[in-house]
DNA sequence: GTCTATACTTCGATAGAC
DNA sequence: GTCTATCGAAGTATAGAC
């Protein structure tokens, strides 16, 4: 595994059809379901390209990851650029597309340790950034730190967001319109009523 | 795949390894991690065991997820009877191992819808079990059900205690002390301080 | 720079021996 | 009731042709 053998252009299309194709797997069918065969054929492709393009299947996870990532840190600093950031940020991570892919990441990165540092850096990343935005913002909305740190609320709506959007995949429902309503309350409460549709 | 071949029986000793080595494959190695051949090998048995005692890899799955659910129900049920329920229950869904497997299921039921309902069923019943705990022991310390509902409790409390595990395991730790800190608080002041270690 | 022919490993599953 | 011999399909990866 993994010797020095040639790799093809980042810009290639096929590269990008690949790692298309590949995210479309993880999604719909879980990381299992990404195998060098599997993506090819989704591409139209032969399956040795795969490894052209990737020397090992862990590096087409993590460029799959990567690409994600990047447009993740994007869309959220323009999130955070609204006027009601804590409800962009809420809605952001109620995507079901997000918290479908990361954890299939998360669970795959029990086998995969380099995988799993990568992930781990950057959501750890992604939360400092999150963290510097609302701490401004809550401070000017009047929320206390001490009685409510900005992290907590971080911890909080990412966590609910993300085990709500996986239990309805699992076909779980109970106490989930109770929670958004409570949530929606409180960022009523703090942001005032949503401002657009 | 599945046809009416003979089955082993279900008291059997070596079926019984055999969903050890299952279990403890799929916590430390991931869901995809479970193979018949490697399942066998921890086990120290042959692969072909693996389909004499489960007519399908999707088989062993379910048998080991219906062992840990069971246990599961009933270690809850004596967690319930507690003097302090929302601290067992935060104790409870703070345990490692549980956590680990349910993200590989959840992960694996992408893939495998009927594992998937299975999940879903169960823990939807998980939660009605709690819930009627909870709704009478929060009346009974004076939480106002309108404004916050038992429901909404059980929600909070589990989706973090998960959703933290999940992250330390990723080598995460942004905000984790902060939003522990607070729960604890939490259940002091509604339950009190911790009976015991 | 791009893709194909090919090697070798591991997989799930069955049929049949004890 | 328990286990083994064996098969065909699918998996990753490389070396080499264009």
């Amino acid at each position: 595994m993994a010797t020095s053998r040639r790799i093809g252009a980042e810009s290639s299309e096929t590269r990008a059809a690949l790692l298309d194709a590949a995210e479309r797997l993880m999604l719909e069918q879980g990381y299992a379901a990404v195998t060098s065969r599997r993506v090819a054929s989704a591409a139209g492709l032969k399956p040795q390209l795969v490894h052209y393009y990737f020397r090992t299947m862990d590096d087409l996870y993590l460029e799959v990851f990567r690409r994600r990532a990047e447009d993740g840190l994007e869309r959220q600093a323009e999130a955070l650029q609204s006027p009601q950031p804590l409800r962009a940020l809420w809605a952001f991570s109620n995507e079901r597309g997000g918290t479908a892919l990361t954890m299939q990441f998360a669970a795959l990165a029990r086998h995969r340790p380099a995988i799993g540092a990568e992930i781990g850096a950057y959501a750890e990343e992604f939360r400092v950034r999150q963290l510097a935005s609302l701490t401004e913002s809550l401070r000017e909305h009047g929320i206390d730190p001490d009685e409510l740190p900005p992290v907590v609320v971080l911890v909080f709506m990412t966590s609910l967001s993300r085990m709500l959007v996986m239990e309805e995949g699992l076909g779980m429902s109970l106490g989930h319109a109770e929670t958004r309503a409570l949530i929606e309350r409180w960022l009523t409460q703090v942001e005032g009523p949503p401002l657009d549709g």
